[in-house]
DNA sequence: AATGAATGAGTTTTCATTCAT
DNA sequence: CATGAATGAAAACTCATTCAT
């Protein structure tokens, strides 16, 4: 469809050199870039250079488009926080049953956290440096109704007797979300192959039946 | 011995004012308070000023004990995954019996993490950084010798039946492994309050049950 | 072509108000700043600050426009040792004669030497730095050439029968060349007045006659 | 002298438990240690740990002998200087004739280069540092008595008719005094193995009757 | 939209020097 | 005499950001 607006384009008015991607369009090839950036080497360590030099311009081109580099980090992890909201909230909705309920949890975040790896790896490598500022407060309100949604399903559980009575709630919530974390942050290379899939089914197997025979 | 010849002196003369303290010991006293700030904000988030002022002296004055900001790195670096090779090869010398290697991995494991706190962090903030320098050739030598550690022994697991036959050892080895480490990088502030024997607990019963009833 | 843009631009539009000026020049009138700190107090002694200073900006800027101070010595050192080496090479295809080889060679060193005096004084002073780095590996084979060429025309000279027969070429060569160098490295100021071309002449007249009457 | 006087001091004392060495003597030897290392690299290059780590000690512990490493500086160049006048003068009171005069001077100033050769590295290297500070202002004395020295006999000897008529006294003085400085910067290595005499001769043939057959 | 030059505050590091012990 | 810890000023370099063109 790109390519069909840039044909049109070039078609009418023949002059164009640079055709396709309008300005949103190359906003968010930028914000697609810098994220892989900052997946790759965590927010701080990514310098505007880097992200500039990815794009093919200049450093101060890029504030052009953002006013800042913070202002790039924010929404890429605001759309992050949303998606994964957006996620456990419709899960949660979706059924009664607490196992049910986890389990469509765990897939819905697989999802949102593949299509979210660069802010996956921001909260993880650069968590203190984003908690620390007011700007980005709402992660830490976004963080306390992911605690909310896991623990009140894991309490339901136990109260029906899916789960094991001994659970602590809080600290299987605290195991789980970073477990689940876990095989995001893995770089592509390094996972010998696994399809999506195939680590979602061993991770909801692992949490609900262990490793033992 | 130094602490002898220290109350000694202090006995007789009466004038020594600092209690000891020799030359390695304010080393290792620098090098923990560097680790306590690379633990808290990374290896790279942190400032050579940081670790400085945090010894109440200037900066320039930390290259009298160390020749870079990176030789502080090494000495954690180094330190921990000497630690964690050694508890691994005594876990594995010690028994036949995989599920015990494991779990005696598992304990040898939070005790290590617990005392090195920094590294652990330092290796998941910045591995990137770390892993791209000669200098630090080490630490892919280490995590080749841990891998193989774990694989082994889920492997021979699943031969004498003590494991499920269909799971996949490297993936489980990588979901294990990080697993592992979450908890140490839990701040003390926010951990509400578990012990690390509580969190063993709950890990071991975790990976080998679930958390079905 | 460039210019020829700009006097169009200049002429038609008018309104271009900067003489071009155009990005390598900028770097160019840099590098011939720093070249000139460089022969006045030799490379180390001469600090980014001064460099920049000399420009007019902060000593960051001037990494817009070299990645390092290194660089800058690199520009000057090699267009120097390009300079030279070309000299030498025409000078000797030039003629077969060796006492008209080397009074060629001496003609263009200082031709050479007198639009590079920065280069000249940062081999003098600052050899031992240069030369200890593989990135200035080319020093060394340049002044390999220079020596060969130098030995070769004595050589030649003394079995024709032009230069004495007990001279010791290399140790000419040493000394010529030193001695070659020498008014280079004399400050403007200092000179009193004398001409390149008094300086040559007396040069060539003490190298091929003495000083004696 | 100086052995009879620490000899004597352990006699009647025998107290003290370093023999050998007084104070004046481990300075002297700190001195010739610092003076190989700004032989080497230049004054400014050389580090004041350089010349401790050289001494075996650390690099504070030098002060108890000088009290700031330009000291040491001086104490080099201002023996040099003293040592090169007494031979100028010697010289020029030895004949009349200024021919031998200047032979003489040759001579002497071989003698004494060869022993201070740190003392003419930090001449040429460090000229424009020590120039400018007025501790060092009989630097500038001591070169004006040098080039009035060669002056006079040049122009003796053109008068005498032992010089070529056309000589411009102070032009030749500047290369002659500048040549004669030369096979002392040569590092040892790098001589191929002439000896002082073979420079000097090999100087003096060049000087007085050229390269010319 | 993009460039290219620059800023300014910050980074790690170096080094002569001081001084209590 | 020497150590070892520290200072403080300056070095080279980095980087987010600004802005005229």
């Amino acid at each position: 469809m790109v390519d069909q607006a840039s044909v049109w384009q070039g078609g009418i008015i023949g002059l164009v050199t640079t055709p396709s991607k309008n300005s949103s369009e190359r906003r968010a090839h930028l914000v697609q870039l810098a994220g892989d950036l900052f997946a790759e080497k965590g927010f701080r360590a990514t310098t505007v250079r880097n992200i500039a030099e990815a794009a093919g311009i200049l450093s101060g081109s890029l504030y052009h488009h953002f006013d800042s580099k913070e202002s790039i980090g924010d929404e890429i992890l605001s759309a992050f926080l949303d998606d994964v909201l957006a996620g456990y909230r419709s899960a949660v909705a979706s059924t009664d049953d607490p196992r049910k309920a986890i389990e469509e949890i765990v897939r819905s975040s697989t999802a949102t956290l593949s299509r979210h790896r660069a802010a996956l790896t921001m909260l993880q490598n650069d968590w203190s440096y984003f908690s620390a500022q007011p700007r980005f407060g709402y992660l830490r309100t976004a963080m306390k109704e992911i605690e909310q949604t896991w623990v009140e399903q894991l309490e339901r559980g136990k109260q029906t007797g899916v789960f094991r009575a001994d659970l602590d709630a809080r600290l299987v919530y605290r195991l789980l979300r970073d477990i689940l974390w876990i095989p995001t942050s893995w770089r592509p290379s390094k996972g010998a192959g696994w399809s999506t899939d195939e680590i979602v089914d061993g991770l909801l197997r692992l949490l609900f039946d262990g490793i033992t025979a």
